[in-house]
Order: C-alpha cells, then structure tokens, then sequence
DNA sequence: TTGTAAGCGTTATCAT
DNA sequence: ATGATAACGCTTACAA
C-alpha cells in the first residue's frame, strides 16, 4: 500500500507538505505541488479514508437510513441523495430498517461507529426513532429527517406538503359531488399518516361535511391492512362514494379488493391515491393520482445536510414539497 | 465520546484487556471481565469502527456496486446481500454507476480507500471492469463477481445459468412450431449478453434450424435501444413469429412496441422474454416470463465473500442459479 | 513556505 | 491472566 510518506520520500518533501498539496491548501510553492502531485500520479496513490477519518473525527461517508429498499419512493429518494453525495466525494451507507426501530436503532449504532459525516434518515417513528437520532446530534453529526419528522429534535427536515395534498385531493373528490368520503390513511406515528388525515379532515370541515369516524381508517401503511380497511369500508352499509387512499403501496391492494368485486375505482368509487407506482398505474390507468419529487426531496435532503456541515449554528429549517396531482398516466 | 479508555478506567484494567473481552478472546478471567462488561453497559460505550478499521487493515463495510439501483433486479440483489451482511456485524457501501465504467472505477478507488473488508460487483464491463478490480485483489481484498462475470480474474462468482435458460425458452416456441425466432440480446461484453445469446443459438442448432442474422438483434441492454431493434424486427419483409427478449426493461419496450401496432403479445408474436418486471406483467399478464432468483443471488454472493474472508487460499468457485419459466401471473 | 511530531481509538506484541 | 506500548496512515499545531 502506498502512503503518503512514500510520496513524500519520492517527492523530496514532508509528509505535511504531501497531505497540503493533497488538502489544496494554499501556502504550498507551485513548484513544490508539481513536485507532490507527479509523485502522486507516479505512484498511484490514493489517500487512506479511514485514516483521515480517524484523524479528523469524521469520515466522507453519509449514513442513509430508509424503511423499504424495495419502495421506488425510498430507492428514488437514495438516488437523489447519491448524486449529491458523489459530487462531494461522499460515500453512502444505506441501511434498510424495515421500519422496524430495533433494527433501525442497531443502524444508527453502526454508522456512529463509522464516524459517518451526515445522516439522513426516514424514521420508522417520530418518538421512537428519536431517542437513537438523539445520540447522533449529541455526537455532533448533522442530521437530515427525509419525509417523517422526529419528535423533539432539533434538526434540518424535508417533507412533502401532506396536508396541502391531501385537503387538494379531498377537494376534488367534493368538487365532483361526493360527500360520504373514505380515507385510508397512515399511522399518526408517522408524518405523512398524520398530516394526510388532517388534510382529508380539514378539506371536510372546509365544506361543511361532518366527520363520520367510519370512513376514517387507519393504518400503519402496510398493505394487508389496506385491503383490510378497504373491505371494512366497501361492506358498510353506506360505504362510500368518494375514497382517499394515502400511499402507493396501500393503493394496490384497494385496487385488487375493488376489481375482485368487480368495482370500476372510477365509476363505482371514485378513488385519488397518493404515489405514481407502476402497478397501479397498469391496475387502472386513469384514475387522480398524487405526484411527490421523490428524487428532489433526497436531493433536497443531501444539500441541506452538506449546508449543515459547513456551518452548524444556523437555525433548523424545513422544507415542504408541494405535490401535483396527475389526472392519466402514460404507460404504454 | 466513550473510549476503550475509559471503560479500562472505569474497570479498573488496562485497555488491552477491555479490548480482550470485547473481541471474546478466551484468556479472560470470568470476574475481570464481568466488571468490564459492567463499565461498558454503564459507559454506553460503542466501539469506533475507524479506528479499529485502521488497526486492523480493514474494516466492517462491503462495497457493493451495481449499475441500476432503480432496476428492481438489483434491488432484490442488494436486499440479499444486506442480510448476510447485518448478520456479521458488517454494512453496507452501496454505490450506482448507472453503467458507466469511469463512474465505477471512481467508485472503486474510493470504496478501496474506505478499506473494505469485500466487494460485490455487479460489472459494467467484462473487460473494462477487471482493470480497477485488479487493484481490488492486489490490495488482497476479497471480490465476488455477480451477474456479470470479469474477465481475466481468478474471483468468485455467481451467475444466472443464462444458457440454459435461453436454451429452454427457445424450446418453449420451437415447441410450439415456431421456426423463425428472433432474438433481443444483450452486449458481448456482459456475460448474460453473450450467454443469452448464445442459448439461443444452441438451441436452434440443436433443431437444424438455420441462424439468420437479422433476426439477431445486440443491444446494450437499454430499453431505447431495445425498442428501436423491435421495430426492425417487426418491419422485415418477413417478421419473425417468436420472440426472445433478454432483460426485463427492454420487453416493456417491445410490449409497447406491439400495444402501438396493437399486435398480441401472445398471438401475433409469441413472446418469451426475461425476469419478472410489474410493468411488463401489468401490459400483458400472460406470457411465459423466465424467473432468476434475484435475492438468491445477492444472498449467495454475500456468503461467498464472507467465506472467502476466513479463507483466501481455496480456488475461486463459480455458482450458477437455475432459472424458471413462469407462464402466468398473479398480478390481481 | 516547509518540517517535526503529536495524536485520533483501536488491536496486538511482548513482557510480566 | 493482565499491562505497557507500539503501530495503523493521516492531519495539524507549532516551530523554524
């Protein structure tokens, strides 16, 4: 292995000069730098990360912790955090929890030890999650919360508009006359399944229409419980006219109890859903579907925590990414 | 940050016993490290993986590189590989080339500087990959191919048996009387490219079916291109009646290819086509689609690395997973 | 502008 | 069975 201590002896100079020229700073001769960097070249060298990790206190690593890498959501939200990542020479550690917070908190663990530069993370639960974030801040390490807040933490947070979403696609549902509206929500542990219920409420209360807790379902996001719900909702006896359903992955499922009792998500129920994934968009092409920038919200994420490490005062701040809502695909 | 020093002082011994019974060396006596295991509860001391990672010359990280993290197949690959890996204590490094060899040698020298315990490398290139690769093994790290085979390289590998699977789908419309068979196979330079092909050709040899050129159709393996050679296909003055399609994202493209010229997948041009896409389930739920084992082989190829690091001596193994060949779908 | 040397937190060697 | 100490490769005061 190549150190800089052999580009140093091949360059004539000390190991401080050879790691100056390589840091960029800018008290180092020209000729002196030439002198460093052929000896680079000459011996291909390349700079020991755990080294200067260990040194400084730090690595060049970010640590990326998401629920379900098998969810296009999460997998276009890692996309938009690498190419962020690369272009600052970062590396990242991605971890997948399966929204379990055992294993979401044995995680944290490992990237601390790591000594990562950054996390980003999509909490399996705002309080729970909490408590192991809480050791991350405390060691200094900035974090980002990406789609679902933590509880009592101070920290930089992207989300979508939730709220706005969901009021805008209730709304729409009214516009067309219904007034019996389901919703089939997320937990309230969790951002998007608190703040879509409260959107679908306030568009409701909006326009005069009470409350009726049956049509109120709610989930911890996982499918079979929206197909639970969905059958709930469908054998009342008064079901709904008009039907939210709030997250992709649970949209399937609604799809596949409506088409086993032979029910149009157009006609027979009017359905609006969040996430554009491809299995629904092919189960019925047309219906109003909620857009989130999955790759800009990780983008979005990874600059603001690169911001944070250059400099860790300012003040927390939260970004919201407003949604659109998209009416047909085009799949084929 | 809680250091084996103060655990050492905290219990009362040195550091290098602290270090003793946390790596479970046997010469411990029960008491000594009883009083140890106390300190490091009550310490809520976690171990610094860089600086053991620089002690030891290598760390508890794997890098695993592929070259699509929005394509489900290597998805399904990394969420085997991050089992295995959760399972010794060990994370990961995941990094997306998008199939472009200078991003992955980048990637490379980067993931070696982080002193990587292994790689998995799902390649980009044969050829072109073996070059940064090469300095992986020098560095004595260890490395598994996986998917894509490198060339010149005395590496562990596990694959996709891709001739006989493409033998066997060839059969499949031979069978069926088919006699002119066209193919949309992928590069030379990626073994499932070649091999496809390759299964294809036996497969017509062994029916004295002569080989025509234009019904052969290389492709890098993008879906554009894979709809450009579909058109070319269907446009000859005498079309192929079967068709074998080798990767999940160019059969979407074929598929709508046909929808476009509303030509059925099944009667008008017997489709075979590789992996289980949802997209090309939803356009046409009923043709025979071949199966690989996707979390099979990350699982596999993480095993391999993890019994390659406790023994570097014995000859590199190769492990070819059998396909399926799945006619109908489940989709609703 | 450049060099010397300390030290990051471990593990492992060599004593005891 | 346990302790003292060197070393891993790098960065950064501090000195020159």
């Amino acid at each position: 292995m190549v150190t800089v201590k052999d580009v140093a002896s091949l360059a004539g100079v000390s190991t401080a000069t050879v790691s100056r020229v390589l840091n960029g700073y800018p008290n180092v001769s020209d000729e002196t730098a030439a002198r460093v960097t052929r000896a680079v070249a000459q011996l291909g060298y390349r700079p020991n990360r755990v080294a200067r990790s260990l040194r400084v206190q730090t690595s060049q690593a970010i640590g990326v912790i998401i629920p379900d890498i098998q969810n296009n959501f999460f997998v276009s939200i890692v996309r938009g955090i690498e190419d962020v990542a690369i272009a600052h020479n970062h590396i990242l550690l991605l971890c997948n929890t399966d929204d379990h917070p055992a294993r979401e908190e044995n995680y944290v663990d490992l990237l601390l030890g790591e000594g990562i530069a950054g996390l980003i993370i999509c909490a399996s639960d705002e309080k729970q999650s909490s408590v192991p974030v809480r050791r991350v801040i405390e060691q200094a390490v900035p974090v980002v919360a990406l789609d679902r807040a933590l509880s009592d933490l101070e920290v930089d947070t992207v989300l979508t508009d939730n709220v706005a979403a969901s009021r805008e696609a209730t709304e729409y549902l009214i516009a067309r006359g219904h007034q019996r509206i389901g919703v089939i929500a997320g937990p309230d542990y969790l951002t998007p399944g608190r703040e879509r219920r409260q959107g679908y409420e306030q568009a409701l209360a909006a326009h005069g229409i009470p409350l009726d807790p049956a049509l109120i379902r709610v989930t911890d996001f996982r499918p079979s419980q929206a197909r639970e719900e969905a059958r709930a909702l469908l054998d009342l006896p008064k079901p709904p006219t008009g039907l939210l359903v709030c997250s992709g992955l649970m949209t399937v499922e609604v799809l596949r109890e409506l088409k086993v009792r032979h029910l149009d998500p157009m006609r027979d129920l009017a359905l609006v859903a969040f996430d554009d994934t491809v299995l629904s968009r092919c189960l019925c092409p047309d219906f109003p579907l909620i857009m989130q920038s999955t790759y800009e919200l990780g983008h979005t994420a990874a600059e603001l925590l690169f911001e944070r490490m250059r400099d860790t005062e300012k003040p927390a701040r939260t970004v919201r990414f407003e949604t659109g809502l998209m009416e047909r695909s085009e799949l084929a």
